[in-house]
DNA sequence: ATCTTCTCATACTCAAAAAATATCAATAAT
DNA sequence: ATTATTGATATTTTTTGAGTATGAGAAGAT
């Protein structure tokens, strides 16, 4: 028994007629009988009652075609699923994210890819870039969006774009400024206001690259940074920065996150600048991928 | 594409190593080799990785592989159910009753039926036996229990077999009993009284052969009956016959439908005998009906 | 470093299966 | 009676699937 004998039996089923089902195969009509002669002879029962004039299925033949019907209809669909896959229309997509990418790169992005492929299994898990790096060497998901370490810290086995560039500004509480406590001049927040506050940040474990792009920039200026409080979520920084502790220095992209009480503002001078981009095995030639790279080239994200 | 050669697919995708697959599935492994590669030319895209010692999916692969092991599940199980059906042990059967056969022959053979055959579809309607001889000269249904008619009157397309005779027996109310109204002799109800009582008894239409069973009762007596009121189902007749309307004659097996308030009492002398039996079709060769023919004949069921 | 072993690919041959052609037989309609 | 229709049978041809023999490249052993 094989999908070619089931083919028959469905098309005769359907026509209850040897020569038209024959022709509906793209078959004569004797190879045709001869076929269902002998799947009739392999299941031990006929499918038809064939008087010479006349074809109809048996109540079993009746019975079983739609069964078969479902069958081969799933067969027959393979082909079609596997295009799709191949072209990434359909199957799975892991992607991993830094928080902060949160607020600037991350939405956008899965808008876009979901607008693009409904079909495809989008999934998305926050974690440090560290933690992602490792994942993805362990096979674990397809792509990253970290804060990248220097190049020649970054491992052979991945490639990395670059998605957004953006200056760090502050975030201060609302009553500082009210209070003359910080005096912004022009929409710019001078250094020595900046290193003569608390300062509310990541604990480097938990971002070292971040954490270190806000430390330097206390040393540049030769200071170093009134740490009043760790906390490991954006959100909670934020939080507090409201609650009037201290101040923090954010990606920019981080103005998106509006709260009462909080004030975003540019430093005075050139700011330190944080990298967000996407890292992905080089051997890893998943279709999803690919399309989730072309779309991000597509973007302009900047 | 074909079925076997998504076969090769599954196997070399569950051992990832040719040879060992190849003989699995009973072949050498260069035509093995040859089927994945036809496979992968028409599909356009490669399932596998080869390296010359080592054999791993590719993302596309590993993704369609669930998709094909389904499809073929399927399509292996369709020799079971064949045989399933082939056997009457699945597939449908409708059988269609008399009302009267509900407090007889039907809850027994339906028990075992069930009981025999779990996943056979059993759907039951209650109908007249004229209705269903209509139906299934019409080719609904597979099976009827009947009243039957004269041999003479069955058409020659169906096959009949006795299920059970019973004599009639007299549903009185208990009440009439008490008062002496009816006076029961050695547990028989004697024909003068039987005759001499308000009658209860199912509109001809309903059921035409039950209702002349009765009336001959009469007729034989020199007598006629007093008809009070018709009623279509058993149920009413015995309600009315406990509100003390009148009495009723009734098959033996409605003593199952105890009610307070009646009493079923014998007929003195040679009762009216009521016959009830399964007729088909001779032309229906379904299996399920096969398999209820024969549990028919295990029963003993008068 | 060389040799052996493992493993998938290639070239070629053969057998079995599927389908074609030609024809038959039975039935229904003209 | 005759003809058209339709499924079955007999025989040949084509296609497909699988076999054998062998090659080539990589990993591991000596």
């Amino acid at each position: 028994m094989n999908a070619r004998q089931l083919k028959h039996f469905l098309t005769v089923a359907e026509t209850l007629h040897f020569g038209r089902a024959a022709e509906l195969l793209g078959m004569t009509q004797p190879p045709l009988s001869q076929s269902i002669m002998s799947l009739e002879q392999e299941l031990g029962a006929p499918l038809f009652l064939r008087s010479r004039r006349h074809v109809e299925l048996t109540p079993f033949g009746a019975q079983w075609a739609p069964h078969v019907a479902s069958a081969i209809a799933d067969l027959e669909t393979l082909p079609e699923i596997a295009a799709r896959l191949i072209e990434g229309r359909a199957g799975s997509l892991s992607l991993s994210f830094v928080s902060t990418a949160d607020y600037s790169v991350l939405p956008v992005l899965v808008h876009r890819f979901r607008q693009l492929y409904p079909d495809v299994n989008l999934s998305l898990t926050e974690a440090t870039s560290d933690k992602q790096t490792a994942a993805l060497s362990n096979g674990v998901g397809h792509a990253g969006i970290i804060i990248p370490p220097n190049r020649e810290r970054l491992p052979q086995e991945f490639f990395y774009r670059r998605l957004i560039r953006e200056p760090l500004v502050a975030a201060v509480p609302e009553s500082w400024i009210n209070e003359k406590r910080l005096n912004p001049v022009g929409g710019q927040l001078k250094s020595e206001d900046v290193i003569a506050s608390p300062l509310i940040v990541f604990p480097r474990d938990a971002a070292p690259l971040f954490h270190d792009l806000v430390t330097e920039y206390y040393a540049a200026r030769g200071a170093s940074a009134d740490v009043i409080q760790h906390a490991i979520q954006m959100q909670t920084i934020i939080s507090l920065v409201s609650a009037g502790m201290g101040i923090a220095l954010v990606p920019q992209s981080l103005r998106h996150l509006a709260r009462t009480g909080v004030r975003y503002i540019d430093l005075e001078g050139a700011a330190p600048e944080l990298e967000t981009g996407l890292i992905w095995r080089r051997d890893d030639n998943s279709s999803t991928l690919a399309n989730l790279l072309e779309l991000v080239e597509e973007m302009e994200l900047d």
